[in-house]
RNA sequence: GCGCCUGUAGCUCAAUGGAUAGAGCAUCUGACUACGGAUCAGAAGGUUGGGGGUUCGAGUCCCUCCAGGCGCACCA
């Protein structure tokens, strides 16, 4: 019994009621017919609120229509029992066989169970992370790369193609200050006033002087050798933050330079095309986007008036790159400092003939603060005083960093006090979770020692009170995760997963696979075994989701 | 001044317009010499920042006020 097959039964049940009023034509919508999962389990497994859509429109009150409604689906099989109840809220139990049957069919489908096509066919672009190679990831980009990792593992999972890709820039102002400062460092001068602090400007300065002594001895002129730590100095850090990410179990798919979408004629044909549709016009001897007829505050340069095209020119024609390698959405995870961005992004996207929001979606994350003693830090790279990726990884470990960085909300900023991050490295809710898989496994070594199998399976016998709540929790997954792909919302799936594993430690304290002592092997642990495994492959998957590891055992 | 985000238990945070607003941590009381106690059962803890409105129903939507964060470049 999927969801599916109980919502026809309810637009049958529906139909039939509404026809015996003075109807006329109403037009049951699917929104409608949804299914709801109470929160409270007394409430079924299902409910529907339907009679309290259409009570008015029929001229009768709820509970008289939901009673009628309730008289229709109490002829369905899969159909135990069927109650209204509070205002007019249909609510229903299923048989506790086509409950308990799920638990074979998750265990048939494995890591294929929580998949859909709910996005198949979207050729999504995720451009995440993004730093400029002036410094290590710091906690802000972590969260990014967290989030915007288990973004695309869901999306995927959805039934997209996603694309992960990095975009940065190895020119301009932050570039230069970023060379000043490393050529600063070797020669043993104070850090440059607009320059970047930090004991990594020595390491990374250090460390290409080292390796290309070489050519730092030909560089003679002091822009020579500016010019030298530039290359190799982004060159090295770009290497380590790349490197960092993997490290954090975040791969991407594209990185890409800024300076190509000018050097591959990008940004060229993309101002050509914006001045064939008219939205281009020149003033004080720049180049001008009329963002203002798409909603933008103000109207935007593109070119400035020295020739130099302007960091949104790159964007634009970076975005026109996307749309020219297929892609039909693109989307975009930045920083709350960014979010005034957005307004120029979109009338670009208009004045191409594109829609906003659909062919270019951006999400905006809060920030990550820094506590430190109840006291807010402010990170500053030129201060030195940024905790980065790696040094929160160091503290807690991929799985706790990643855990509690997708956790919340993006629209929540975060804070994050090292101290007690590393202090009470238990608190982390993914760790309960980890603990119910490891669980699930000791559980199932324990059970095959004893020669239990999952033969016979008999879903009828899954009948105890917390079989039924487990069950219902692991017939939500598929639905979590579509709604996480579709809301752009992988923090979901980490509150599911706490919520399964609760529910999977009540089911382990209050029944058991094996049978006790020396007992004998019957069809009720068989049975419970395949629910077991059932539990254990969707922590798992879940888990994966998520970026973090699924342990055997803790 | 304008725009975006946030305000929910002592703390950190959830909650797709639904029913009695939920977890974890912290506090208190209990539970195995039988599958992992990193667990489970229970208690306590709330005027969802204030005030209006929309409707069968509002933490959620609208208006307004208060508080905090972020942003309003021919910087990136």
């Amino acid at each position: 019994m999927t969801d599916q097959n109980l919502s026809h039964v309810l637009a049958a049940a529906t139909t039939a009621a509404l026809s015996r009023h003075d109807a006329g034509a109403v037009e049951l919508s699917d929104d409608d017919l949804k299914l709801e999962r109470p929160r409270n389990r007394e409430h079924g497994d299902w409910a529907s609120n339907i009679a309290m859509r259409y009570a008015k429109r029929v001229g009768t009150n709820p509970r008289q229509l939901a009673q009628e409604i309730a008289e229709g689906l109490e002829g369905d099989p899969s159909v135990k029992r069927v109650e209204v109840a509070g205002p007019g809220f249909i609510n229903i139990t299923l048989d506790e066989a086509a409950a308990g049957a799920l638990a074979l069919k998750i265990v048939e489908a494995a890591g294929s169970y929580g998949t859909s096509a709910a996005l198949a066919g979207h050729n999504i672009n995720l451009e995440f992370v993004s730093a400029n190679p002036t410094g290590p990831i710091h906690l802000g980009g972590a969260r990014w790369a967290a989030v915007g990792d288990s973004l695309a593992r869901v999306l995927i999972a959805a039934g997209a193609q996603v694309t992960r890709e990095y975009y940065f820039n190895d020119h301009g102002a932050q570039i230069d200050r970023f060379a000043k400062s490393l050529l600063a460092a070797h020669l043993g001068e104070a850090t440059p006033d607009d320059g970047y602090g930090g004991a990594y400007i020595a390491e990374i300065a250090a460390a290409v002087a080292d390796e290309f002594a070489d050519e730092l001895a030909a560089a003679e002129s002091r822009e020579a050798q500016q010019e030298f730590f530039r290359s190799r100095g982004v060159e090295r850090m770009f290497g380590e933050i790349k490197q960092k990410l993997e490290d954090f179990r975040v791969v991407f798919d594209v990185f890409f330079h800024e300076d190509s979408v000018h050097e591959d004629g990008s940004v060229a044909l993309a101002v050509e095309r914006l001045k064939e549709r008219g939205e281009v016009f020149v003033e004080d001897g720049a180049t001008w986007l009329r963002s203002t007829d798409f909603g933008d505050d103000k109207d935007r340069v593109i070119i400035r008036s020295n020739g130099e095209p302007t960091y949104f020119a790159g964007d634009i024609g970076y975005y026109l790159n996307k749309r020219e390698r297929g892609f039909d959405e693109c989307i975009m995870l930045l920083g709350a400092d960014h979010h005034g961005y957005i307004g120029r992004l979109m009338a670009m996207v208009s004045a191409f003939g594109d829609t906003p929001n659909v062919n270019l979606q951006v999400l905006i994350g809060q920030m990550v603060n820094l506590v430190k003693d109840g006291q807010p830090v402010r990170m500053s790279k030129r201060a030195g005083t940024i905790v980065t990726l790696d040094d929160l990884v160091d503290a807690v470990g991929v799985d706790a960093a990643r855990y509690a960085l997708v956790r919340g909300s993006t629209n929540s900023s975060m804070d994050i006090d090292l101290d007690l991050l590393v202090s009470r490295t238990n608190d982390n809710p993914v760790y309960y979770v980890q603990y119910a898989h490891a669980r699930t496994r000791a559980v199932a070594r324990n059970a095959e020692a004893v020669g239990i199998d999952g033969s016979g399976f008999d879903p009828a016998l899954l009948a105890h009170a917390s079989e039924n709540e487990l069950l219902g929790q692991l017939r939500e997954f598929p639905r979590i995760v579509e709604f996480a792909a579709l809301e752009r919302e992988p923090h979901r799936v980490a509150r599911y997963l706490e919520d399964l594993a609760a529910r999977y430690n009540r089911w382990y304290d209050q029944t058991r696979v094996l049978p006790q002592g020396d007992g004998e092997v019957e069809a009720l642990h068989h049975s419970r075994f395949v629910l077991n495994q059932a539990a254990s492959q969707v922590l798992r998957t879940g888990l994966e989701l998520l970026g973090v590891t699924a342990p055997e055992r803790m």
